[in-house]
DNA sequence: TAAAGTCACTGACTTCGGTCAATAATATTG
DNA sequence: CAATATTATTGACCGAAGTCAGTGACTTTA
């Protein structure tokens, strides 16, 4: 019986294979902060990593895809958030530390051009594809269902509203924020808008029975 | 001297360009409502015209110029809701049967494809030019300003956030929960995830010190 | 009414995202 | 080690959006 093949060790073709996804990765990266995203196209791409058209095809879907990859990858900011949040005495507070430092984080280290091309592709022809961004497994979705849970044990927020429907309002509001700063093109202070609109969704869902 | 021209009578030239156009426009929706948008060249819709594409850009800037042509005309609704408002008592109510209207408005006669290809093009590269969306002069704001300013003056809505703000923040929410149902693709009810969120809105800019 | 000027219109052309059949380099099998 | 299978890679090609120099029909001027 033939021996069982060591899924985690690599041939040299994936590992080449691997290379060229990521020269191709960090030349678009490069290529988009020198330029912006539209200016930028895929045969430039191709040149800066030395490599093909086929070959970005077969390692990305689309150019979309590139940064939606980045995109994804920002998820992690999230967890560093999540050990801030216990210095945070309630729920509430909880929530608005969340959603502040998730502005903060989208202004400064994402940057509005960013965030555009992001939220211009989710409704893009090519993006058919959403599951990520709207999959209840990803932290963003998990740390503000532990808020909203235990702000509803604790009896601060309502409870005759779902858990779960509380995080897709607050998700939405944090969307339509972002979406709203995209249209005025950065226009408008994202933080201080997003903290009042914030004090007031929070005041929304305020246990009012107590 | 010169005779003044009279500037409301169009030449035969002027006459003949506007038909140009009406066609180009006539010929584009015809196709959007048969074979969606994305599937719709311009090719179809000036051979459809009996024009040409250059033509075709001389009257619009670009594919998404016609949507959002489209689009901008729906305004117009939003003034037939107007009427319905006064039949309701308060300002809470009054705000929520403006916004339950305009969900049912945009689920049953813009559509989900519509108001994907129109949420996306707002953040699409050809689409630099937002000013009419974010119009403090169109009938959307200043419906929802009469009501929100109206609602303030009645004591029903705080007072410590300007009525412009707290208009900003409503048709945020509208633009967040038609975004999101967007990234479903239309696969949760509209209409009740809409006027669930609007409550909870709503019991936000109550007025507390009353 | 003739000359000059304007501008809607035309369609060949460019650019660019995306496809695919062929190739070559590597892996597997016997 | 040779034959066979696999798959990353290549670049010519395609379709469609958008451009632009040239044309001529219509308008204005004198």
């Amino acid at each position: 019986m033939a021996v069982q093949k060591d899924k985690t060790k690599l041939t040299m073709r994936q590992k080449n294979a691997l290379e060229t996804k990521r020269k191709l990765y960090e030349s678009a990266m490069i290529l988009f902060q020198k330029k912006g995203y539209h200016a930028v196209s895929i045969d430039e791409i191709v040149t800066l990593a030395g490599t093909s058209k086929g070959s970005f095809y077969t390692h990305f879907e689309s150019k979309t895809d590139v940064i939606m990859t980045f995109f994804n990858n920002y998820d992690n900011h999230y967890l560093k958030f999540h050990g801030k949040l216990a210095a945070c005495g309630t729920a509430m507070e909880k929530l608005l530390c969340f959603v502040e430092n998730m502005f903060v984080l989208s202004r400064d280290t994402m940057g509005f051009d960013l965030i555009y091309v992001v939220y211009g592709a989710q409704l893009s022809k090519k993006n058919k594809d959403n599951s990520r961004i709207i999959d209840k497994t990803r932290p963003l979705y998990q740390i503000m269902y532990e808020i909203m849970e235990n702000g509803q044990r604790s009896g601060e927020f309502r409870n005759d509203i779902s858990a779960d429907t509380l995080v897709q309002m607050a998700i939405r509001s944090m969307r339509g924020t972002l979406y709203d700063w995209c249209l005025y093109n950065g226009e408008f202070d994202l933080i201080e808008a997003g903290v009042i609109y914030f004090r007031v969704f929070i005041d929304g869902i305020k246990n009012k029975s107590q």
